[in-house]
DNA sequence: GACGTGATGGCACGCCATGTCATCACGTAG
DNA sequence: CTACGTGATGACATGGCGTGCCATCACGTC
């Protein structure tokens, strides 16, 4: 026998979430997150770097992304580069765990600081595309603005695909996204 | 005489930005920026929400934006009213302050809590241009991608309009980063 | 059996942010 | 001239967040 029950953070993030529904995040505190998980507030902030991060932790998108950008022939289109790597994160990452992303979408919905994490997660996977871009040879401005269209591309069809009921994979609503997107502009 | 010396909010956050210039936004207590302007904590988080915010205030960007969308006329092409917008606030609101933004912009990077601060802002103009092209008829997709567009070509011409030392507007280098984007996309 | 390792508990502490009430200059009505 | 309302500030208490520090204890290794 252990001395503790095994996968405190999962025991943390499952509580977390629960708290949050039930009361919402604002009035939800550390030490009732810890209480119900059966540990103490100071183990908590060991696992999470604040009460926001237990919603996001995991940079393993943008890593993916840097890893596939690194890996892709050097001769590769951006666009097209920017289309796989959409459909390859989203068919792994977000496909399967649409209802789990609706849940998390209502939540961070009603809470402003949680709606400041989420950009700043999004920032992240956008600073990870453009220095990919920029490693892979592109300007400033292009890499730049490769990866804040992807961005842009993710998040707007990731709301719709969330609002909609279908069984249509998440990418099918970025191409449709993106073809509105190269009308639009031009 | 008055009982109290005016302007408490312009001490306070002038105050609040010489500290952070000195000893870095984390290291900068309220206290110590009361104490500098002659006031109290409390009084503090009267004119401000939370210690970021003394970095961040005023929501006039985007009312600016939705009068703007709301007063154009009806028939008027969407990218048109982007440009014309972005020109506007530029021009009003950017171009007399480089030096100021500069300096705001070094404080914004050295924390990360400021840059969550700073997406906030970017994320609330982008929902007013958004909101403001749903109210013109636009379809919810195309609302969504004119404003992320609008505010990707913002921020990317920023960033490098703040880095160069030219004297050109920040509109010719929106209009630029414009062109890069048309021929990237396509 | 001794020792290092790693996760947790426990405690103290400083700062953030808010609620509440008191204070006091100013303007205005009577 | 006085009384009153208004609005900004001061003063105090409080609760939650996040961190530093050390102790504890199971486990694996030598």
């Amino acid at each position: 026998m252990s001395r503790w029950q095994p996968d405190a953070r999962e025991r943390l993030e499952q509580a977390a979430i629960a708290l949050f529904v039930e009361q919402g995040f604002a009035a939800t505190t550390v030490p009732q997150i810890t209480a119900r998980a059966g540990l103490t507030t100071r183990t908590f902030f060991r696992h999470y770097a604040d009460k926001r991060e237990v919603l996001f932790a995991g940079d393993e998108i943008p890593a993916m992304a840097a890893r596939m950008m690194a890996d892709a022939p050097p001769d590769a289109d951006p666009m097209t580069l920017i289309l796989d790597g959409l459909e390859t994160v989203t068919r792994t990452r977000f496909d399967p765990r649409r209802h789990d992303l609706r849940q998390r979408r209502r939540i961070v919905r009603s809470d402003p600081a949680l709606q400041e994490r989420d950009l700043r997660k999004r920032a992240a996977l956008s600073e990870a595309i453009r220095s990919g871009f920029e490693s892979r040879g592109l300007g400033p401005t292009q890499a730049a603005l490769l990866a804040e269209t992807a961005l842009t591309l993710l998040y707007v069809s990731l709301d719709e695909w969330l609002d909609a009921d279908d069984d249509a994979p998440l990418h099918t609503y970025i191409e449709k996204t993106l073809s509105v997107l190269r009308d639009t502009i031009a």
